[in-house]
DNA sequence: CCAAAAGTGTTTTGTTTACACCCATGG
DNA sequence: CCATGGGTGTAAACAAAACACTTTTGG
């Protein structure tokens, strides 16, 4: 790299990780344990390491954090201002992230930059470290656009579920209600999910219908859109 | 930044940079003179500097290879793969831009890096230096996708244009014959342009009445969406 | 007067919206 | 038997697509 000037740039990549949770549309926070903004929520990021590409320094932020793998992320802005970091130029990779919270809830923040990990309502969101509050918010406009042509939904759902909890997924994200016949005829008429022989137990009144996303169908119809998830 | 490692990243933008040409959609290309890839073409691109946000650097490299400046310029996506400099790991922010050719077509390629600058049509491209065949193909995706809901199209056309031409530019990037009626019936409706009391000259048929985009008519119906253009 | 492109409406088709009642289940 | 959400169709409004001829101009 000697006909390259070495300019001691540092990079980093932030993630916005999406779950669905208590009827909630929540991200998970760090809060941070050393200067600048020490205490403060802030974006789960790292900086990337010389020998990791930038998509796989975002999955192992997300692994670092949470033990998952393999899941949905897609990368939608650089952020690189001067003064985002008071400390120096730091430009930095966002990336979002979809996660099915599966019961426990489980987190391990085993990181040594986060004293603590959790998940936050986006309606409840503290005040963020950095410029973290409009990468949160750029990261949420793409989820809000991308949802209504791309599954992205079924990511956060558990694999099996009613058309009525994807409906309220949907209202949440895109922040209106809609109505539930046509929601229905329209989910339905793509030709995307797969009607299970199960009902929905535990209820206290009639049973829905469970319902999986069925890869195979979608990627025959819409092959030209990226892999919405890595299998 | 004692606190952060020294990683001695080194990061770029590099732009692909559309005009509107002879009937045909181009985009500026270097011819590199020095390794690796010497000899090539590619995007025109280059370091960030430690004092410039990567907005910055791109509009210098547009500046630099142009001459001009306020140009239409928007982020779309940061390639850092290992593999893609042979030299070592350059992380890059890629940029589009649209630019109006005016007459003399004037480019002055005073840049250190490359010998040559040029506009090639997006159909004859030669291979490319790098990745920069994926980076242009994710641009132009872009672009594609954008014009349909956004008025990127009228930052390639002249300030005054006829109705023909701007289809005829919709077709193309597009990729798809239009109808006449419907191309205008809809454009004229979302009120967005301003009809000019002025014809094409020079042509040996009946000249077509101009037009010009309106930035107040559509800020005033979209304020949603972010600014298209600096003024 | 001819070649070339400008300009102009209506019908058909498909898509989106609005809207209300009966059904099944658990307690 | 009642409270709760599950499940279902049709009509109206709107948007998109298909389609062909007359007008103007320069040469």
């Amino acid at each position: 790299m000697t006909y390259l000037p070495h300019l001691n740039s540092i990079f980093s990549v932030d993630c916005v990780i999406f779950a669905f949770d208590e009827g909630e549309l929540k991200i998970l926070l760090i809060e941070r344990n050393q200067d600048p903004y020490g205490d403060w929520f802030a974006l789960p990021g790292n900086m990337v390491n010389n020998d990791e590409s930038i998509d796989t320094a975002a999955e192992r932020v997300l692994y670092e954090l949470t033990g998952l793998k393999g899941i949905y992320m897609e990368q939608f802005y650089t952020f690189g201002d001067l003064g985002r970091h008071p400390k120096g130029r730091i430009i930095t990779v966002a990336y979002f992230a979809m996660i099915r919270l599966t019961n426990p809830k489980e987190l391990r923040p085993v990181t040594a930059y986060a004293k603590n990990a959790s998940w936050v309502s986006i309606k409840e969101l503290p005040e963020l470290a950095f410029d973290h509050k409009s990468i949160f918010e750029k990261g949420f406009e793409r989820v809000k656009s991308k949802i209504s042509y791309q599954p992205l939904a079924f990511e956060l759902l558990p694999e099996k579920f009613t058309l009525t909890q994807l409906q309220n997924l949907y209202e949440i994200i895109l922040n209106k209600k809609l109505d539930k016949r046509n929601f229905r005829k329209k989910i339905l008429g793509y030709d995307i999910l797969k009607e299970l022989d199960e009902k929905q137990k535990g209820v206290s009144y009639r049973a829905a219908k469970l319902y999986k996303f069925d890869r195979r169908k979608y990627s025959k119809y819409f092959q030209n859109e990226l892999s919405f998830s890595k299998d």
